[in-house]
RNA sequence: CGGGGUGUAGCGCAGCCUGGUAGCGCGCCUGCCUUGGGCGCAGGAGGCCCCCGGUUCAAAUCCGGGCGCCCCGACCA
């Protein structure tokens, strides 16, 4: 049910995934409907989860120089239609405001879907001397986009990201930039959000409206989709040029700026949810866990309980101690095993449960998260149970990692010939030569409705036939059907 | 926008065909009992039956119109 516990078994991942990914969400009380169309409101639990998420990047981003800032929701509609790619991209999904104080509006104004041409507006009169640049800022905020299809956390018609915006003196800081944002956010991916990402190149037809080249993170999902992590935009002058961002060279002449842009959003909870969680419900990383570890008290009588919640208190704080985000489940009237699959269905990635057995011979019960079952039990002396904690959310993290890993190499298929392409797009990813045109994207799209997700950075090297034409092709893409 | 479905308690649904006291499961509240993998018993609260109109002595039910939501397609960082 939408609002209330964990109270049912959610549909097998393996049978149902879209409607298992749904009642997820819910039953973890990560997020709710809206009462209007394709808007998502996300729950204590799930913003918990985006403020650690927040946090990981925005440590990053200030320790590459990044300044946070705020711009307005409302843009002139103008300001929309001065770079050519970006209205062409845009018009179809924007939110416009036409009504203020009961008066119709002299000009329309747009709910941000991206703030380049506010940003590129202001930049133009703070930007005039070399010595002004580069200017590096993100901001956290919401966008609008009008979605037709919407799925929570996926895509709904307003969501929650980072934008970073960035300008430069010249093309190659610009193209530096644009590059150490995508390592950065692949540092996330893979060490916080224990995602395996291929970072690459994306087609003239799926990159964004504004933009010379975008690059992106492209992550395989547990129903072996595709889904983009995140971007960053080598924005060549297109803005620059569009909102007159220029400066003074240090030979007294005018040049437009080289301008970058970068975004990760709560999508990348969406990521999470499908790269690991199980039948039972989410599997978090520790990284990003709201709580890492959950202590479960278990008792009968009165004089259990109290000897009980005693020791689970001093265990509690002794974890916070050590700087684990920990809690403990003190709810009267819910036996054990019901809250034993509460957490389960949302994602703590460690329990503790303590019962007057373990209190007698001064130890608990550890039970992984990733490892369901009995397997995932060990008994561990009080005395150890910190440094024990530690070393397994460690273990953890890894684990989650390697194994979503394995996960996308054995669903990722060298395809040579086109016969093996349509296969291999039915079950995961293929690698294929592509000679890059758009009329062998398009084809492929056409007949098998997988995309051309990336051209990996990484390339194993030489060349061969176009997967697609046959003709000769020296860089291989990735081709997959994507969210 | 096209095709299909649906709207009744917080959630999931039955009732509608054949008009006559609005029901079931889960959840919620109270008490007792329980608690090492989703305890049990008893009592209780909770309704604009999507909206507007029509037919009728009488409409959740029949008729007409509207609206919302879901799925599929088209579209889509």
């Amino acid at each position: 049910m939408a609002g209330g516990m964990a109270d049912e078994k959610l549909p097998k991942r393996s049978e149902d995934f879209s409607e298992w990914y749904n009642q997820l969400v819910l039953k973890a009380q990560l997020a709710d409907y809206a009462p209007v169309r394709g808007c998502m409101i996300v729950r204590p639990y799930g913003w918990a989860l985006w403020e650690n998420i927040q946090q990981a990047l925005d440590q990053r981003f200030k320790a590459t120089g990044h300044q946070n800032v705020a711009f307005p929701l409302l843009i002139p509609r103008s300001f929309i239609d001065k770079e050519k790619h970006h209205v062409e991209g845009f018009s179809p999904e924007l939110a416009v405001v036409t009504i203020g104080g009961g008066e119709e509006l002299a000009e329309p104004l747009v709910i941000r879907p991206t703030s380049e041409t506010i940003i590129g507006h202001m930049w133009s009169k703070w930007i005039q001397s070399y010595r002004d640049l580069p200017v590096l800022m993100n901001q956290w905020n919401s966008v609008v986009r009008w979605e037709l299809r919407t799925k929570l956390f996926l895509r709904t018609l307003e969501f929650y990201w980072q934008e970073g915006h960035t300008a430069h003196a010249t093309r190659e800081e610009a193209e530096f930039e644009t590059r150490q944002m995508l390592d950065t956010y692949t540092d996330f991916a893979v060490n916080d959000a224990a995602i395996p990402v291929i970072p690459g190149r994306k087609s003239d037809s799926e990159k964004f409206a504004g933009a010379d080249t975008t690059y992106s993170l492209e992550a395989m999902m547990g129903d072996r989709k595709a889904l983009q992590f995140c971007t960053s935009h080598f924005l060549g002058q297109n803005f620059s040029q569009a909102f007159e961002v220029r400066y003074l060279d240090q030979n007294g002449e005018l040049q437009h700026c080289w301008t970058t842009s970068w975004g990760l959003s709560t999508r990348v909870i969406g990521a999470i949810i499908m790269v690991h969680g199980d039948d039972q419900g989410l599997v978090l990383p520790p990284k990003l866990a709201p709580y890492q570890a959950v202590i479960v008290p278990i008792f009968k009588t009165d004089e259990e309980k109290t000897a009980v919640l005693d020791t689970a208190r001093k265990l509690k704080a002794e974890l916070a101690k050590a700087n684990i985000r920990v809690t403990l489940d003190e709810r009267d009237g819910q036996s054990p095993g019901w809250k034993f699959n509460d957490w389960e269905m949302r994602g703590v990635p460690l329990r503790v449960e303590l019962g007057p057995k373990d209190v007698a011979k001064q130890a608990a019960v550890l039970a992984r998260r990733d490892r369901p079952g009995k397997e995932g039990k060990v008994s561990v002396p009080i005395a150890d149970l910190a440094a024990t904690v530690e070393r397994l959310l460690e273990e953890i993290q890894q684990a989650l990692h390697d194994k979503a890993l394995a996960f996308r190499k054995s669903n990722t298929h060298d395809a040579k010939t086109y016969e093996d392409l349509k296969r291999a797009v039915e079950n995961g990813f293929a690698f294929s030569f592509w000679c890059g045109s758009a009329e062998c994207e398009a084809k492929i799209k056409e007949e098998t409705r997988a995309t051309m997700r990336c051209i990996p950075l990484e390339q194993p090297g030489g060349s061969g036939a176009c997967v697609s034409c046959g003709q000769l092709a020296t860089e291989r893409a990735i081709f997959g059907r994507a969210y």
